[in-house]
DNA sequence: CCACGGCCTGATTC
DNA sequence: AGAATCAGGCCGT
């Protein structure tokens, strides 16, 4: 257990837009609480809790974590995304324009590679609160306790905790039948078979590749991992909401394979295709037209 | 390369 | 009420 009694407060200014809720509850992470406008989660391994201002963010942190605070929190809210051009130039597209208004400030983040990879192994076949319990059981069952001031929390369990554990273990934390597959990955993982933040040294093509040899890792969860870890903005996760949207709303009812949607949004959306799904998303999942 | 059934679990629907 | 159905898919055949 880590506990720090002092922590360390820093207001990062930001200059982006960035809606919190939005962007913290949109189904890329799964771990962040929130009580009265105080956010809790993790970034860069420490616990950190974050609060809104006009014009930036509070921060509060470990004072061992405080020397690279602001940069950290720059990382995890990609700040150097220009969101307003990217806004202009999804916005060509009639229905885009709108979902972007209503949802002004979701940002993509960049999250932790490891925890990420678990997150969507864990999403298939599932949904959002039950994606999140699973997180928050690993984290309770495995994870290291931390605390700060009066919140406290559990780490995200390592490759070598989870990999030791097993799947029995992992199936009575009700991830059903993912567990053999979060087993199997994590064991890869801690013997070094793969290193899932040097992918972000890779090209799209190559890390996805090396994603989908693990077992649970198909294109889709791949995708998802490359969009919100790993730096490749070019990665569209086409679930049956953004398959519907892309076929219903742009390829008059047309049926395709999910490399031809990729290739489809490539060309329509170009280096924004991630950012164009992140908010069709939304506005499909909101049963909106 | 594509089609299909099976898979844990928990909430919701019928 | 208890049984289907569905939920941000993947794997094996």
């Amino acid at each position: 257990m880590s506990t720090s009694s002092i922590t360390h407060r820093v207001e990062v200014p930001i200059d982006q837009p960035l809606d919190l809720p939005l962007t913290l509850e949109s189904g890329q992470a799964f771990r962040w609480h929130e009580v009265d406008g105080v956010w809790s989660g993790f970034i860069a391994g420490g616990l950190v809790t974050l609060e809104r201002l006009d014009g930036g963010l509070a921060v509060e942190c470990s004072t061992d974590a405080a020397p690279g605070i602001s940069d950290a929190v720059h990382r995890y809210f990609r700040m150097d995304d220009d969101l307003p051009a990217i806004y202009e130039h999804l916005s060509k597209d009639e229905r885009l324009t709108d979902v972007i208004q209503q949802h002004w400030g979701l940002r993509i983040l960049r999250q932790d590679p490891w925890e990420c990879l678990i997150a969507f192994i864990c999403s298939q076949n599932s949904n959002i609160p039950r994606i999140a319990q699973m997180q928050e059981s690993l984290a309770n069952e495995l994870g290291e306790t931390v605390t700060m001031g009066d919140i406290k929390r559990m780490a995200f369990p390592t490759p070598d905790v989870l990999a030791s554990a097993g799947e029995d273990v992992l199936r009575k934390l009700a991830l059903g039948y993912r567990a053999k597959y979060v087993a199997k990955t994590a064991e890869i993982v801690a013997s070094g078979g793969l290193t899932p933040h040097a992918l972000r040294d890779k090209s799209y093509e190559d890390a996805k590749a090396e994603l989908m040899a693990l077992p649970g890792v198909g294109a889709k969860v791949a995708d998802c991992v490359l969009l919100f870890a790993l730096d490749k903005l070019e990665a569209v996760p086409i679930d049956r909401w953004v398959r519907r949207a892309f076929e219903e709303w742009y390829l008059d009812g047309e049926e395709l394979p999910y490399n031809e949607l990729l290739a489809w949004a490539h060309k329509t959306f170009g280096a924004n295709a991630g950012y164009a799904q992140q908010y069709l998303f939304f506005r499909r999942r909101q049963g909106q037209g």
